[in-house]
DNA sequence: CAACAAAGCGCG
DNA sequence: AAAGCGCGCTTTGTTG
Protein backbone atom coordinates (compact mmCIF):
# COMPACT_ATOMS: atom_id res chain seq x y z
CA UNK A 1 0.00 0.00 0.00
CA UNK A 2 1.44 3.44 -0.98
CA UNK A 3 -0.24 6.12 0.69
CA UNK A 4 1.60 8.98 -0.31
CA UNK A 5 0.58 12.34 1.91
CA UNK A 6 -0.46 11.63 5.89
CA UNK A 7 -4.09 12.85 5.05
CA UNK A 8 -4.42 9.75 3.01
CA UNK A 9 -2.68 7.55 5.63
CA UNK A 10 -4.82 9.04 7.56
CA UNK A 11 -7.69 8.07 5.40
CA UNK A 12 -7.24 3.92 5.13
CA UNK A 13 -6.26 4.00 8.59
CA UNK A 14 -9.61 5.36 10.03
CA UNK A 15 -11.35 3.67 7.08
CA UNK A 16 -9.89 0.21 8.22
CA UNK A 17 -11.45 0.86 11.84
CA UNK A 18 -15.12 2.41 10.16
CA UNK A 19 -15.03 -0.78 7.70
CA UNK A 20 -14.13 -3.43 10.96
CA UNK A 21 -17.01 -1.79 12.85
CA UNK A 22 -18.69 -2.25 9.84
CA UNK A 23 -17.93 -5.90 9.97
CA UNK A 24 -18.91 -6.53 13.43
CA UNK A 25 -22.14 -5.49 12.93
CA UNK A 26 -23.52 -7.77 10.53
CA UNK A 27 -26.65 -7.92 8.27
CA UNK A 28 -29.34 -9.43 9.43
CA UNK A 29 -30.66 -12.44 7.58
CA UNK A 30 -34.51 -13.44 7.35
CA UNK A 31 -33.62 -17.26 7.69
CA UNK A 32 -36.95 -19.17 7.14
CA UNK A 33 -37.73 -17.05 3.99
CA UNK A 34 -34.12 -17.63 2.47
CA UNK A 35 -34.42 -22.04 3.46
CA UNK A 36 -38.07 -21.32 1.84
CA UNK A 37 -36.27 -19.34 -1.46
CA UNK A 38 -33.89 -22.05 -1.71
CA UNK A 39 -36.60 -24.91 -1.92
CA UNK A 40 -38.48 -22.41 -4.00
CA UNK A 41 -35.50 -21.58 -6.83
CA UNK A 42 -34.71 -25.46 -6.96
CA UNK A 43 -37.96 -26.45 -8.31
CA UNK A 44 -37.23 -23.97 -10.95
CA UNK A 45 -34.20 -25.07 -11.78
CA UNK A 46 -35.71 -28.74 -12.02
CA UNK A 47 -38.18 -27.60 -13.82
CA UNK A 48 -36.37 -25.82 -16.52
CA UNK A 49 -34.05 -28.77 -16.43
CA UNK A 50 -36.59 -30.94 -17.33
CA UNK A 51 -38.03 -28.53 -19.97
CA UNK A 52 -34.47 -28.51 -21.40
CA UNK A 53 -33.99 -32.19 -21.05
CA UNK A 54 -37.50 -32.95 -23.06
CA UNK A 55 -36.18 -31.00 -26.62
CA UNK A 56 -34.93 -31.89 -29.20
CA UNK A 57 -31.49 -30.00 -28.70
CA UNK A 58 -31.22 -32.85 -26.05
CA UNK A 59 -31.89 -34.94 -28.34
CA UNK A 60 -28.97 -34.01 -30.17
CA UNK A 61 -26.69 -33.30 -27.35
CA UNK A 62 -27.36 -37.00 -26.19
CA UNK A 63 -26.22 -38.17 -29.01
CA UNK A 64 -23.41 -36.56 -29.21
CA UNK A 65 -21.69 -37.17 -26.35
CA UNK A 66 -23.52 -40.42 -24.80
CA UNK A 67 -23.40 -40.90 -21.59
CA UNK A 68 -21.31 -37.59 -20.60
CA UNK A 69 -23.97 -35.67 -21.52
CA UNK A 70 -24.68 -33.05 -19.06
CA UNK A 71 -26.01 -29.54 -19.30
CA UNK A 72 -23.99 -27.92 -17.40
CA UNK A 73 -20.68 -28.47 -19.72
CA UNK A 74 -20.65 -25.48 -21.64
CA UNK A 75 -17.75 -27.25 -24.14
CA UNK A 76 -20.62 -29.60 -25.36
CA UNK A 77 -23.28 -27.03 -25.50
CA UNK A 78 -20.84 -25.06 -28.07
CA UNK A 79 -20.07 -27.48 -30.09
CA UNK A 80 -23.80 -28.83 -30.16
CA UNK A 81 -25.01 -25.07 -31.29
CA UNK A 82 -22.49 -24.96 -33.62
CA UNK A 83 -21.33 -28.01 -34.93
CA UNK A 84 -24.11 -30.22 -34.65
CA UNK A 85 -26.95 -27.87 -35.15
CA UNK A 86 -24.74 -25.24 -37.56
CA UNK A 87 -25.88 -21.93 -35.83
CA UNK A 88 -23.66 -19.26 -37.33
CA UNK A 89 -20.43 -18.32 -34.44
CA UNK A 90 -20.93 -14.73 -34.37
CA UNK A 91 -16.87 -14.42 -33.40
CA UNK A 92 -14.19 -15.63 -35.34
CA UNK A 93 -13.30 -19.35 -33.63
CA UNK A 94 -10.17 -19.50 -31.46
CA UNK A 95 -9.86 -22.32 -28.68
CA UNK A 96 -13.36 -23.19 -27.30
CA UNK A 97 -16.55 -21.49 -28.54
CA UNK A 98 -17.78 -18.54 -26.44
CA UNK A 99 -20.89 -19.64 -24.86
CA UNK A 100 -22.11 -16.72 -22.59
CA UNK A 101 -24.96 -14.96 -22.12
CA UNK A 102 -24.68 -12.46 -25.26
CA UNK A 103 -24.03 -15.39 -27.55
CA UNK A 104 -26.81 -17.34 -26.80
CA UNK A 105 -29.57 -14.38 -26.77
CA UNK A 106 -28.15 -13.54 -30.52
CA UNK A 107 -29.07 -17.21 -31.29
CA UNK A 108 -32.69 -16.25 -30.61
CA UNK A 109 -34.24 -20.02 -29.69
CA UNK A 110 -36.46 -21.19 -27.10
CA UNK A 111 -33.40 -23.88 -26.08
CA UNK A 112 -31.39 -21.32 -25.52
CA UNK A 113 -32.83 -18.63 -23.54
CA UNK A 114 -33.97 -21.41 -21.09
CA UNK A 115 -30.54 -22.59 -21.05
CA UNK A 116 -29.75 -19.04 -19.90
CA UNK A 117 -33.00 -18.50 -17.63
CA UNK A 118 -31.39 -21.63 -15.74
CA UNK A 119 -28.03 -20.16 -15.60
CA UNK A 120 -29.49 -17.72 -13.94
CA UNK A 121 -31.02 -19.28 -11.04
CA UNK A 122 -28.02 -21.80 -10.83
CA UNK A 123 -26.16 -18.90 -9.49
CA UNK A 124 -28.88 -17.38 -7.90
CA UNK A 125 -28.55 -20.46 -5.62
CA UNK A 126 -25.23 -21.21 -5.29
CA UNK A 127 -23.54 -17.84 -4.94
CA UNK A 128 -26.18 -16.10 -3.08
CA UNK A 129 -29.04 -18.18 -1.57
CA UNK A 130 -26.48 -21.08 -0.10
CA UNK A 131 -23.28 -18.85 -0.20
CA UNK A 132 -25.07 -16.26 1.99
CA UNK A 133 -26.52 -19.23 4.23
CA UNK A 134 -23.66 -20.56 5.01
CA UNK A 135 -22.22 -17.81 6.76
CA UNK A 136 -24.71 -17.18 8.91
CA UNK A 137 -23.76 -17.45 12.29
CA UNK A 138 -25.76 -18.33 15.43
CA UNK A 139 -27.09 -14.69 15.79
CA UNK A 140 -29.00 -14.99 12.85
CA UNK A 141 -26.06 -12.06 11.26
CA UNK A 142 -23.83 -12.51 8.30
CA UNK A 143 -20.63 -10.67 8.70
CA UNK A 144 -18.90 -9.92 6.03
CA UNK A 145 -15.01 -8.80 5.32
CA UNK A 146 -13.68 -5.70 3.74
CA UNK A 147 -10.18 -5.29 2.07
CA UNK A 148 -8.56 -2.15 1.67
CA UNK A 149 -5.57 -3.66 0.16
CA UNK A 150 -6.78 -5.97 -2.30
CA UNK A 151 -7.38 -3.40 -5.10
CA UNK A 152 -4.79 -1.81 -7.50
CA UNK A 153 -7.10 0.82 -7.56
CA UNK A 154 -7.03 2.12 -3.68
CA UNK A 155 -10.87 0.85 -3.57
CA UNK A 156 -12.48 -1.70 -1.68
CA UNK A 157 -13.25 -5.22 -1.83
CA UNK A 158 -15.64 -7.35 -0.22
CA UNK A 159 -15.49 -11.05 0.67
CA UNK A 160 -16.96 -14.07 2.69
CA UNK A 161 -19.75 -13.00 1.30
CA UNK A 162 -19.26 -10.40 -0.59
CA UNK A 163 -21.64 -7.79 -0.01
CA UNK A 164 -20.76 -5.77 -3.29
CA UNK A 165 -22.36 -7.44 -6.23
CA UNK A 166 -25.58 -8.73 -4.78
CA UNK A 167 -27.95 -9.04 -7.65
CA UNK A 168 -30.38 -5.77 -8.54
CA UNK A 169 -30.06 -5.92 -12.00
CA UNK A 170 -32.41 -8.69 -13.04
CA UNK A 171 -35.57 -7.84 -10.95
CA UNK A 172 -36.73 -11.07 -10.56
CA UNK A 173 -33.64 -12.48 -9.49
CA UNK A 174 -32.56 -9.84 -7.23
CA UNK A 175 -36.42 -9.80 -5.20
CA UNK A 176 -35.27 -13.61 -4.51
CA UNK A 177 -32.50 -12.81 -2.75
CA UNK A 178 -32.45 -9.69 -1.12
CA UNK A 179 -35.81 -10.23 0.17
CA UNK A 180 -34.04 -12.38 2.90
CA UNK A 181 -32.10 -9.45 4.22
CA UNK A 182 -34.33 -7.68 6.47
CA UNK A 183 -34.11 -5.13 9.03
CA UNK A 184 -33.07 -6.13 12.58
CA UNK A 185 -36.26 -5.50 15.48
CA UNK A 186 -37.52 -1.91 14.88
CA UNK A 187 -35.42 -1.09 12.18
CA UNK A 188 -35.10 -0.11 8.61
CA UNK A 189 -32.38 -0.21 6.20
CA UNK A 190 -31.64 2.54 4.63
CA UNK A 191 -29.08 2.98 1.80
CA UNK A 192 -27.71 6.19 0.72
CA UNK A 193 -25.59 6.59 -2.58
CA UNK A 194 -23.35 8.94 -4.18
CA UNK A 195 -25.19 10.56 -7.49
CA UNK A 196 -23.00 10.04 -10.80
CA UNK A 197 -20.19 9.67 -8.20
CA UNK A 198 -17.16 8.62 -11.24
CA UNK A 199 -18.33 11.25 -13.37
CA UNK A 200 -18.13 14.01 -10.46
CA UNK A 201 -14.64 12.38 -9.78
CA UNK A 202 -13.72 12.59 -13.44
CA UNK A 203 -14.75 16.15 -13.78
CA UNK A 204 -12.26 16.95 -11.21
CA UNK A 205 -9.50 15.17 -12.66
CA UNK A 206 -9.89 16.78 -16.35
CA UNK A 207 -12.34 19.80 -15.79
CA UNK A 208 -13.41 19.83 -18.98
CA UNK A 209 -15.71 22.97 -18.66
CA UNK A 210 -18.56 21.41 -20.84
CA UNK A 211 -19.26 18.27 -18.55
CA UNK A 212 -18.64 20.40 -15.33
CA UNK A 213 -21.53 23.07 -16.92
CA UNK A 214 -23.19 19.61 -17.02
CA UNK A 215 -23.07 18.57 -14.44
CA UNK A 216 -23.69 21.53 -12.24
CA UNK A 217 -27.09 22.48 -14.20
CA UNK A 218 -28.18 19.18 -13.87
CA UNK A 219 -28.15 18.31 -17.39
CA UNK A 220 -28.34 15.13 -18.92
CA UNK A 221 -25.89 14.01 -21.16
CA UNK A 222 -26.74 10.67 -21.88
CA UNK A 223 -30.07 12.31 -23.98
CA UNK A 224 -27.33 13.16 -26.58
CA UNK A 225 -25.77 10.14 -27.07
CA UNK A 226 -29.12 8.08 -27.07
CA UNK A 227 -29.94 10.40 -30.04
CA UNK A 228 -26.22 9.85 -31.58
CA UNK A 229 -26.28 6.04 -31.20
CA UNK A 230 -30.28 5.98 -32.15
CA UNK A 231 -30.42 8.40 -35.16
CA UNK A 232 -33.49 9.68 -33.25
CA UNK A 233 -34.27 13.59 -32.29
CA UNK A 234 -34.12 14.84 -28.62
CA UNK A 235 -38.12 14.88 -28.34
CA UNK A 236 -37.83 11.14 -29.06
CA UNK A 237 -35.54 9.98 -26.42
CA UNK A 238 -37.09 7.25 -24.01
CA UNK A 239 -36.22 6.29 -21.05
CA UNK A 240 -35.37 3.01 -22.35
CA UNK A 241 -33.09 4.73 -24.97
CA UNK A 242 -31.63 6.51 -22.52
CA UNK A 243 -30.37 3.91 -20.21
CA UNK A 244 -28.56 1.29 -22.93
CA UNK A 245 -27.20 4.60 -24.52
CA UNK A 246 -25.67 5.47 -21.30
CA UNK A 247 -24.73 1.84 -20.08
CA UNK A 248 -23.42 0.71 -23.10
CA UNK A 249 -22.16 3.99 -24.99
CA UNK A 250 -21.31 7.02 -22.30
CA UNK A 251 -19.85 5.12 -19.67
CA UNK A 252 -18.43 2.43 -22.14
CA UNK A 253 -16.51 5.67 -23.47
CA UNK A 254 -15.65 7.02 -20.68
CA UNK A 255 -13.82 3.77 -19.22
CA UNK A 256 -12.03 3.86 -22.88
CA UNK A 257 -14.52 1.54 -24.96
CA UNK A 258 -14.03 2.41 -28.14
CA UNK A 259 -16.12 2.30 -31.38
CA UNK A 260 -16.19 -1.23 -32.54
CA UNK A 261 -16.97 -2.99 -29.37
CA UNK A 262 -19.85 -0.49 -28.23
CA UNK A 263 -21.53 -1.08 -31.51
CA UNK A 264 -21.22 -4.90 -31.03
CA UNK A 265 -22.41 -4.27 -27.99
CA UNK A 266 -25.45 -2.09 -28.80
CA UNK A 267 -26.59 -3.71 -31.72
CA UNK A 268 -26.84 -7.31 -29.20
CA UNK A 269 -29.09 -5.18 -27.27
CA UNK A 270 -31.59 -4.02 -29.84
CA UNK A 271 -31.94 -7.10 -30.43
CA UNK A 272 -32.58 -8.60 -27.25
CA UNK A 273 -34.55 -6.15 -25.77
CA UNK A 274 -36.30 -5.71 -28.83
CA UNK A 275 -35.85 -1.95 -28.86
CA UNK A 276 -38.46 0.23 -30.68
CA UNK A 277 -38.66 3.88 -31.14
CA UNK A 278 -41.14 6.28 -29.48
CA UNK A 279 -43.76 5.85 -32.00
CA UNK A 280 -43.48 1.90 -31.42
CA UNK A 281 -41.35 1.05 -34.90
CA UNK A 282 -38.55 -1.53 -34.28
CA UNK A 283 -35.05 -0.19 -33.93
CA UNK A 284 -33.80 -2.13 -36.98
CA UNK A 285 -36.31 -0.97 -39.38
CA UNK A 286 -35.80 2.79 -38.70
CA UNK A 287 -32.43 1.91 -38.60
CA UNK A 288 -32.65 0.81 -42.29
CA UNK A 289 -35.39 3.86 -42.81
CA UNK A 290 -32.11 5.83 -42.07
CA UNK A 291 -29.83 3.85 -44.83
CA UNK A 292 -28.75 1.29 -41.81
CA UNK A 293 -29.27 -2.51 -42.72
CA UNK A 294 -26.45 -4.09 -41.21
CA UNK A 295 -24.43 -4.01 -38.00
CA UNK A 296 -20.78 -4.50 -40.00
CA UNK A 297 -18.28 -6.63 -39.00
CA UNK A 298 -16.44 -4.90 -36.06
CA UNK A 299 -13.61 -6.46 -36.95
CA UNK A 300 -10.52 -5.08 -34.90
CA UNK A 301 -8.51 -4.40 -38.17
CA UNK A 302 -11.45 -4.73 -40.57
CA UNK A 303 -12.37 -1.13 -42.39
CA UNK A 304 -16.02 0.65 -41.20
CA UNK A 305 -18.26 0.84 -44.02
CA UNK A 306 -21.22 3.15 -44.79
CA UNK A 307 -24.65 2.21 -44.11
CA UNK A 308 -23.38 -0.05 -41.15
CA UNK A 309 -24.10 0.37 -37.79
CA UNK A 310 -20.48 0.33 -36.56
CA UNK A 311 -19.96 3.53 -38.52
CA UNK A 312 -23.28 5.08 -37.25
CA UNK A 313 -21.23 4.25 -33.34
CA UNK A 314 -17.99 5.81 -35.11
CA UNK A 315 -19.50 8.93 -36.07
CA UNK A 316 -21.14 9.12 -32.23
CA UNK A 317 -17.43 8.11 -30.72
CA UNK A 318 -16.74 11.23 -33.03
CA UNK A 319 -19.08 13.46 -31.73
CA UNK A 320 -18.42 12.43 -27.80
CA UNK A 321 -14.66 13.27 -27.41
CA UNK A 322 -14.34 15.53 -30.31
CA UNK A 323 -16.88 17.92 -30.41
CA UNK A 324 -18.62 17.25 -27.14
CA UNK A 325 -16.08 16.58 -24.47
CA UNK A 326 -12.95 17.59 -26.03
CA UNK A 327 -11.08 18.94 -23.04
CA UNK A 328 -11.91 15.39 -21.65
CA UNK A 329 -10.18 13.64 -24.24
CA UNK A 330 -7.24 15.81 -24.31
CA UNK A 331 -6.93 15.21 -20.14
CA UNK A 332 -6.34 11.46 -21.34
CA UNK A 333 -3.69 12.30 -23.33
CA UNK A 334 -1.82 14.75 -21.53
CA UNK A 335 -2.61 12.32 -18.35
CA UNK A 336 -1.52 9.10 -19.92
CA UNK A 337 1.85 10.87 -21.52
CA UNK A 338 2.42 11.88 -18.41
CA UNK A 339 2.29 9.05 -16.85
CA UNK A 340 4.76 7.67 -19.47
CA UNK A 341 7.01 9.95 -18.17
CA UNK A 342 7.30 9.63 -14.60
CA UNK A 343 5.93 5.96 -14.40
CA UNK A 344 3.68 6.89 -12.08
CA UNK A 345 0.92 9.06 -10.80
CA UNK A 346 -0.60 10.75 -7.71
CA UNK A 347 -4.53 10.76 -7.05
CA UNK A 348 -6.35 13.69 -6.06
CA UNK A 349 -6.80 11.75 -2.57
CA UNK A 350 -3.18 11.73 -2.33
CA UNK A 351 -2.39 8.32 -3.42
CA UNK A 352 0.50 6.86 -5.56
CA UNK A 353 -0.18 4.45 -8.33
CA UNK A 354 3.19 2.62 -10.06
CA UNK A 355 2.92 1.39 -12.99
CA UNK A 356 2.78 -0.75 -15.91
CA UNK A 357 -0.91 0.54 -17.07
CA UNK A 358 -2.26 1.04 -20.50
CA UNK A 359 -3.63 4.04 -21.10
CA UNK A 360 -7.21 2.88 -20.25
CA UNK A 361 -5.58 2.06 -16.35
CA UNK A 362 -3.91 5.29 -15.99
CA UNK A 363 -6.83 7.54 -16.84
CA UNK A 364 -9.56 5.11 -14.89
CA UNK A 365 -7.66 4.03 -11.76
CA UNK A 366 -7.06 7.06 -10.33
CA UNK A 367 -11.18 8.15 -10.78
CA UNK A 368 -12.01 4.90 -9.76
CA UNK A 369 -10.28 5.07 -6.22
CA UNK A 370 -10.87 8.96 -5.44
CA UNK A 371 -14.61 8.30 -6.03
CA UNK A 372 -14.43 5.27 -3.47
CA UNK A 373 -12.23 7.60 -1.25
CA UNK A 374 -15.03 10.29 -1.06
CA UNK A 375 -17.54 7.63 -0.32
CA UNK A 376 -14.86 6.59 2.56
CA UNK A 377 -14.32 9.67 4.38
CA UNK A 378 -17.66 10.42 4.85
CA UNK A 379 -18.24 6.45 5.88
CA UNK A 380 -15.80 7.65 8.89
CA UNK A 381 -17.33 10.36 9.21
CA UNK A 382 -21.04 9.31 9.87
CA UNK A 383 -19.41 6.13 12.20
CA UNK A 384 -18.04 8.95 14.13
CA UNK A 385 -21.03 11.08 14.58
CA UNK A 386 -22.96 8.07 15.61
CA UNK A 387 -20.83 7.46 18.26
CA UNK A 388 -20.81 10.97 19.31
CA UNK A 389 -24.82 11.46 19.17
CA UNK A 390 -24.76 7.93 20.73
CA UNK A 391 -26.95 6.87 18.71
CA UNK A 392 -28.70 2.96 17.99
CA UNK A 393 -28.05 2.91 14.24
CA UNK A 394 -25.44 0.91 12.71
CA UNK A 395 -23.57 1.24 9.37
CA UNK A 396 -23.81 -2.20 7.95
CA UNK A 397 -22.26 -2.34 4.31
CA UNK A 398 -20.24 -0.47 2.10
CA UNK A 399 -20.35 -0.55 -1.90
CA UNK A 400 -18.39 1.38 -3.64
CA UNK A 401 -20.23 4.80 -3.78
CA UNK A 402 -22.87 3.57 -1.04
CA UNK A 403 -23.41 2.80 2.53
CA UNK A 404 -25.90 0.41 3.71
CA UNK A 405 -27.36 0.92 7.31
CA UNK A 406 -29.75 -0.20 9.71
CA UNK A 407 -31.63 2.47 11.82
CA UNK A 408 -33.65 2.00 14.61
CA UNK A 409 -37.14 3.86 12.92
CA UNK A 410 -37.36 7.09 15.79
CA UNK A 411 -33.28 7.73 13.85
CA UNK A 412 -34.05 7.37 10.50
CA UNK A 413 -34.74 11.29 10.09
CA UNK A 414 -31.58 11.97 11.85
CA UNK A 415 -29.76 9.61 10.13
CA UNK A 416 -30.97 10.98 6.36
CA UNK A 417 -30.35 14.56 7.81
CA UNK A 418 -26.93 13.95 9.03
CA UNK A 419 -25.51 11.81 6.45
CA UNK A 420 -26.72 14.17 3.54
CA UNK A 421 -25.05 17.07 5.54
CA UNK A 422 -21.77 14.85 5.65
CA UNK A 423 -21.87 14.48 1.60
CA UNK A 424 -23.14 17.36 0.26
CA UNK A 425 -21.46 19.88 2.54
CA UNK A 426 -18.91 18.27 4.73
CA UNK A 427 -17.10 16.58 2.41
CA UNK A 428 -16.71 19.49 -0.41
CA UNK A 429 -15.38 21.83 2.37
CA UNK A 430 -12.60 18.64 3.93
CA UNK A 431 -11.17 18.52 0.01
CA UNK A 432 -10.88 21.39 -1.82
CA UNK A 433 -10.38 19.43 -4.58
CA UNK A 434 -13.80 18.59 -4.97
CA UNK A 435 -15.00 21.35 -7.64
CA UNK A 436 -18.43 19.75 -8.64
CA UNK A 437 -21.60 19.48 -6.16
CA UNK A 438 -21.53 16.44 -4.32
CA UNK A 439 -25.37 15.29 -4.13
CA UNK A 440 -26.98 12.39 -1.73
CA UNK A 441 -29.10 9.77 -3.12
CA UNK A 442 -31.10 7.65 -0.25
CA UNK A 443 -33.74 4.73 -0.87
CA UNK A 444 -35.49 4.09 2.66
CA UNK A 445 -36.86 0.15 3.42
CA UNK A 446 -40.21 0.49 4.74
CA UNK A 447 -41.55 -1.03 8.17
CA UNK A 448 -41.72 -4.58 8.01
CA UNK A 449 -40.10 -4.66 4.70
CA UNK A 450 -36.93 -6.34 2.79
CA UNK A 451 -33.70 -4.92 1.14
CA UNK A 452 -35.93 -5.17 -1.83
CA UNK A 453 -38.32 -3.22 -0.54
CA UNK A 454 -36.37 0.08 -0.55
CA UNK A 455 -37.71 2.65 -2.09
CA UNK A 456 -36.61 6.22 -2.73
CA UNK A 457 -37.01 8.98 -0.90
CA UNK A 458 -36.36 13.05 -1.09
CA UNK A 459 -33.52 14.24 0.67
CA UNK A 460 -34.73 18.06 0.46
CA UNK A 461 -37.82 17.06 2.19
CA UNK A 462 -35.90 15.87 5.33
CA UNK A 463 -35.12 17.99 8.08
CA UNK A 464 -33.72 16.85 12.07
CA UNK A 465 -37.12 15.03 13.52
CA UNK A 466 -39.61 14.91 11.32
CA UNK A 467 -40.28 15.29 7.45
CA UNK A 468 -41.85 18.34 5.72
CA UNK A 469 -42.83 18.52 1.99
CA UNK A 470 -41.26 21.50 0.24
CA UNK A 471 -43.19 24.53 -1.91
CA UNK A 472 -40.16 25.74 -3.44
CA UNK A 473 -37.15 24.33 -4.96
CA UNK A 474 -35.05 24.23 -1.93
CA UNK A 475 -31.06 22.83 -2.12
CA UNK A 476 -30.79 19.44 -1.62
CA UNK A 477 -28.32 19.55 1.08
CA UNK A 478 -29.74 21.54 3.35
CA UNK A 479 -33.20 21.42 2.64
CA UNK A 480 -33.19 25.53 2.14
CA UNK A 481 -32.06 26.41 5.17
CA UNK A 482 -29.01 28.19 3.93
CA UNK A 483 -26.58 26.50 6.53
CA UNK A 484 -24.89 23.22 7.05
CA UNK A 485 -25.44 21.52 10.80
CA UNK A 486 -22.05 22.68 11.45
CA UNK A 487 -23.69 26.36 11.46
CA UNK A 488 -21.54 27.32 8.03
CA UNK A 489 -23.33 28.72 4.93
CA UNK A 490 -24.61 25.26 2.86
CA UNK A 491 -20.94 24.67 0.55
CA UNK A 492 -23.71 23.44 -2.56
CA UNK A 493 -25.60 26.40 -2.65
CA UNK A 494 -23.46 29.11 -1.08
CA UNK A 495 -25.75 29.97 1.57
CA UNK A 496 -28.82 30.92 -0.48
CA UNK A 497 -30.98 27.79 0.63
CA UNK A 498 -31.99 27.51 -3.02
CA UNK A 499 -32.07 24.26 -5.51
CA UNK A 500 -28.36 23.90 -7.05
CA UNK A 501 -29.00 23.64 -11.08
C1' DC B 1 -5.95 -36.45 -5.40
C1' DA B 2 -5.04 -31.30 -5.00
C1' DA B 3 -3.89 -27.11 -7.19
C1' DC B 4 -4.55 -24.11 -10.71
C1' DA B 5 -6.56 -21.85 -14.94
C1' DA B 6 -10.35 -20.38 -17.64
C1' DA B 7 -15.02 -19.26 -18.41
C1' DG B 8 -18.81 -17.10 -16.90
C1' DC B 9 -21.48 -13.77 -14.27
C1' DG B 10 -22.84 -10.94 -10.11
C1' DC B 11 -22.07 -5.80 -8.58
C1' DG B 12 -20.17 -0.59 -8.86
C1' DA C 1 -0.54 0.74 -27.79
C1' DA C 2 -4.76 -1.11 -27.23
C1' DA C 3 -9.35 -2.17 -28.26
C1' DG C 4 -13.91 -0.33 -21.30
C1' DC C 5 -12.09 -0.51 -15.55
C1' DG C 6 -12.19 -2.82 -10.68
C1' DC C 7 -13.42 -6.85 -7.73
C1' DG C 8 -15.28 -12.25 -5.66
C1' DC C 9 -17.44 -16.74 -6.32
C1' DT C 10 -18.72 -21.13 -8.61
C1' DT C 11 -18.14 -24.53 -11.93
C1' DT C 12 -15.72 -27.09 -15.39
C1' DG C 13 -11.48 -28.52 -17.31
C1' DT C 14 -6.48 -29.43 -17.03
C1' DT C 15 -2.18 -30.81 -15.00
C1' DG C 16 1.11 -33.43 -12.36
Amino acid sequence: MKPTTPEAYKLFHDGTLALSRMEAHGINIHTERLAETIVSVSGQIDTIAKELHDSPEWEAWRKRFGMNAELGKRQQLGILLFDILGHTYPYEKKGDYTVDEKVMSTLNLEFCNLYVRMQKLLKLRSTYLLGIQSHITPDGLVHGTYSLTIPITYRSSAFDPNWQNVPIRDPEIGKLIRRCIIPREEHQLIEVDFKGAEVCVAACYHKDQRMLRYIRDGYDMHVGSAMHCFLIEKADVTKELRQHAKGAFTFAAFYGDWYKSMAVGLWGLIEKHGLKTKQGIPMQDHLRSRGIGRRGLCAPKGDTVEGTYEHVIQKAEHWLWKEEFTQYDKWKKDWYAEYQKNGSFHTLTGFTLHGPFSKNDACNYPVQGSAFHCLLWCLIEMTKEIAKQRKKTKLVAQIHDSILADVPTEEVDWYLATLNDIITCRLPEAWKWIITPMIAEAEVVPVGGSWFDKEEVNLGAIEYGHSRAIATPACVACAGSGTSTSGKPCTPCKGTGLKVG
